[in-house]
DNA sequence: GTGAAAGCGCTAACAG
DNA sequence: CTGTTAGCGCTTTCAC
């Protein structure tokens, strides 16, 4: 046995100083349950004179509620949730479950083995989870036990509530950017072809420019600063006169910029450059980044109330993305 | 009541399969306590088919171990929670707590509120604290209560073992690298005064500087890049012969760079800066940052790994850095 | 070496 | 509106 911890004041100590029943105490402290007046205030005061907390194992206990919550990350492989993006929305989970005692756990969900999350459905002391890169495969295997305490950050389905960043509405803003600041040969690097918001993103692009009558110049990128590079180059090899690349995110602009900049071209003036995501040092690059902001944290910390209060919520829920003009494009 | 989980195996399910009491399949399972060899095996066995997995929420409430770990980031505001260092600490305790089935959470600690560690020590559900930040005065003000529970990323006390990097020794490497490619006029923007590890990194620069029978040439800076910037251009008024300035955070080296871009100064031909951190995009500045890597996902995995197994661990461990030569400096 | 029994702190029927 | 009662799943004395 670890050693003992100090005695912490219990329901039953509140109970006895409100000079109630224990059931009494719970339904009070608790807000349901029929209570008269007299007594939801003796508690209340009780509680507050002895600082009573409750033990959320207990409870946990009592209800078979769980005491965390479950990143789980969908990739291909482990490293997935070695990214700054995971790290924000785990640290923002890690701030609002704080508040309910409940503490986050992070975990890798294999691409193709989404069976895995039967595991959680079991797990008694899982709470709820969060996915992140949810796929259209793993929304099919979803256990119906985990039906009413799991959110993604990204696509949804009907049992599966949805937060996330209207990315098409986002690429469009960008792309329909470049397109009134002159540019006519817009090239996008897209992200990795698992990923759901990449099609969305991808479809975006592909309308505006046939509505406008212009060519569609894809090539296919990982996210990486590298794969920016790589992409610019092949950019560059494939269709010489663009004037624009859209890169799906900011670590391949980036990416883009050093490739461009090896190359002696200049930019904006040749060529424009715009990310996507806006991470911290977008607007320290030179020339700094013009891209898309997005809430995470506002949206991570919505995902996480909604399945931690078990709240009904639309099946799905989209935040704008906010346009942030600099020097690149 | 929540929706009632899909029954999961109990540890009595397991004792029933393997014809013991749940007594023993505790003990067995355990790992501690007596048990006869055949018990033992049969016990694995039952455990192993049914695939059990013991309840946190129950093994916590009856041993009062807790259910969560708290990462406790000091501060003199809430904001300090919303920094990139701190993501990666929560989302490296996140993933390590995973496997030990409890999860994480992020509170701000009050610099001049120490006091707020009692509240987690009086909790329950704490299993155990991870300090970031830590002061001396928050090391005084520990609760005794939380001893053999805590951990901290910083300095250390006898009750509060310490995990982190040798700052001293990073600051050495990194003046002496500037030193050694001929450059004498060295000047460092510091952290903010409150963090002890700010206190390091000017000793042991001072040190070399003196040692050398140089200039100290020292201001403050806030760890921003705008303080980077603020930072550059008081160095410069002051003593304009400066050739190296060394950054003690890679977001005012990145400033720092901006600043000597605005003025027409060339780096590193006129003046040579430093970083310190490795962030993901010191690698893709113009030019790219010379800098300090730190094992930080390394460091928070075993202080959370200590932490969560009460192991004993030396009082103090450090972690080197290394020297990351790239093109500024 | 093993099992019976008590209890961790809380919730939720169910009678009154 | 309130108290009684019966657990949630696990650990841990303590007799046998």
């Amino acid at each position: 046995m670890a050693r003992p911890l100090p005695q912490q004041t219990t329901l039953e100590d509140v109970a006895r100083a409100a000079g109630v029943s224990r059931s009494t105490a719970s339904r009070v402290l608790a807000g349901y349950g029929a209570a008269s007046p007299s007594a939801r205030d003796r508690v209340a005061t009780a509680a507050a004179q002895l600082g009573y907390a409750p033990n959320p194992a207990a409870r946990a206990l009592a209800t078979g509620a769980g005491v965390r919550l479950v990143v789980a990350v969908a990739g291909p492989a482990p490293d997935v949730l070695h990214d700054p993006y995971v790290d924000r929305v785990v640290r923002a989970a890690a701030e609002v479950c704080a508040l309910r005692e409940v503490g986050v756990s992070l975990e890798w969900l294999p691409l193709h083995a989404p069976e895995r999350l039967r595991r959680l459905a079991e797990d008694r002391s899982v709470r709820g989870v969060l996915i992140l890169n949810t796929t259209e495969r793993i929304l099919a295997a979803m256990p119906a036990a985990l039906d009413g305490r799991t959110v993604s950050i990204g696509i949804g389905s009907p049992a599966v509530p949805s937060f996330d960043v209207d990315n098409g509405g986002a690429a469009r803003t960008i792309v329909g950017h470049l397109y009134e600041s002159g540019r006519r040969r817009i090239a996008m690097i897209s992200g990795p072809e698992w990923m759901p918001c990449t099609r969305r993103l991808v479809t975006a692009y592909e309308q505006v420019m046939r509505t406008a009558g212009l060519p569609i110049r894809l090539v296919p990128g990982d996210f990486t600063a590298a794969g920016g590079q790589a992409g610019t180059l092949a950019i560059l090899d494939r269709w010489p006169d663009t004037d624009a690349v859209f890169a799906n995110s900011d670590a391949m602009a980036l990416g883009a910029l050093a490739a461009l900049r090896r190359r002696g071209v200049e930019v904006p003036d040749d060529i424009a450059v715009a990310g996507f995501d806006d991470v911290p040092f977008a607007a320290l690059s030179v020339p700094a980044l013009t891209t898309a902001s997005h809430p995470v944290e506002r949206i991570a910390t919505a995902a996480v109330t909604a399945v931690l209060d078990r709240a009904r919520v639309p099946p799905a829920t989209a935040y704008p993305s906010e346009l942030i003009l600099r020097e690149s494009a």
